[in-house]
DNA sequence: CCGGCTCTGTAACCAAGGTTACAGACGCCC
DNA sequence: GGGCGTCTGTAACCTTGGTTACAGAGCCGG
């Protein structure tokens, strides 16, 4: 760990990190890589190995699958506290990734090698750690799998605008980003959902009249 | 455990079990539910609580996402030995079930309760099993989302169909319930294989005439 | 050999989403 | 104010996959 103050930090992000044995926290301190990403930095990619377990002290990444034809399909975001599941995954089946993750932000990354990860694991209490956070997103995952197998694209469009406020500042291509699909098809859609009454739109700028009714199109 | 002979093959299947201290053992013996099911039995459904962890003896589990117009999409099989990342991810996270699991041939199955579940994680040689068996899963999933985003049918159907032998006996509509598509389209694609020379259809039957073009097919 | 069952073939139609191709609108900087 | 880049609107067209609706083929038991 290159600084003591990014050590507190990682601490109060990570709390389950003060109940480690000291040495362990002395193997961390000695090994871990403090790394700072400008934002669209790629993290990993798919098919490669897996080379450390990444802590996020700030900043996100965002964790995506890539279409052949360059389309991306985003599958969750890592944030300060969280844990990608993914890199576990990859880490403990001794397999490459399988999916892309990528700096949203500006972002700062504790990365613990691989050895180190497993003597973290040798903890009981880093273990149920990430044993709990797999589980948290395995249910995103499979709900996820739920809306792209099941869902048609202007629920989960509706779905996507609820819970961000009343007015939210986005380009339809970003939406499109976070659907996995084109911006034209947003607009499309979008301009129905105004039609519908459910909500006004202007540049930049969707404000959302009916939150009741775009939950229940997006439930239905 | 209601029977020797089921603890032995319990332990024939799932090794790991003859590592856990006597303490377990004996809990485990006094308390996990031995159940035997027909061919088709819902033993878990979407929403449901999670009430036990389970071990498969005989028989398969055929793990699915169900889409409201009563299509359903596979997510994995849990055959003897394996276990089931679904049930593992609601026991820990409390959650309730978001898939259903539906026995796919007669079924044996031994059914730890949640609590002896959580007791079984307190040995490190069982935690470390189902963290393994959880990775690989998690990469099967990661596959499964790319198919249904990102693959067209006749590719993933094209995929189905390798690796089964040169000949396989199958219906039209079991293949469409694997692909999670319907009966006329799985036909359909079939005749188009048929028409290109990569495989020969008849009755409940169809024969791979070329298995590398159907790779390329699939693969691309 | 006949009636009924399952499985397959197929055609017409439809809906969703994606692609291509523009046009205009807005904002910003020079 | 003029030019440029980004964002939005929109229409025509296409592909994929699903739906509906049959017809016939193979099979089996009575």
């Amino acid at each position: 760990m290159n600084t003591a103050p990014a050590g507190d930090t990682l601490i109060a992000l990570y709390p389950i990190l003060a109940t480690l044995t000291a040495r362990t926290r002395q193997r961390l301190q000695a090994r871990a890589q403090f790394l700072e990403l400008p934002a669209g930095t790629t993290v990993f990619d798919e098919r490669q190995a897996c080379r450390g377990f990444p802590f996020v002290i700030s900043g996100s990444i965002r964790v995506v699958k890539a279409a052949p034809n360059g389309r991306e399909l985003p599958l969750y975001r890592v944030t300060p506290g969280e844990t990608c599941i993914i890199s576990s995954a990859c880490l403990l089946g001794q397999a490459p990734y399988n999916a892309r993750g990528v700096t949203e932000t500006d972002t700062t990354l504790l990365v613990v090698p691989n050895e180190d990860f497993q003597a973290l694991l040798g903890e009981q209490a880093f273990r149920d750690f990430v044993f709990q956070l797999f589980s948290e997103r395995i249910a995103d995952l499979m709900q996820l799998i739920e809306e792209v197998a099941f869902r048609k694209l202007d629920q989960r469009l509706a779905a996507l605008l609820l819970g961000k406020g009343q007015r939210l500042h986005t380009t339809h291509q970003q939406l499109a980003d976070e659907l996995g699909s084109v911006r034209e098809i947003v607009s499309r859609l979008l301009k129905g959902l105004a039609e519908q009454g459910l909500v006004a739109l202007s540049r930049e700028q969707i404000e959302i009249l009916d939150p009741a009714g775009l939950r229940r199109l997006a439930g239905g």
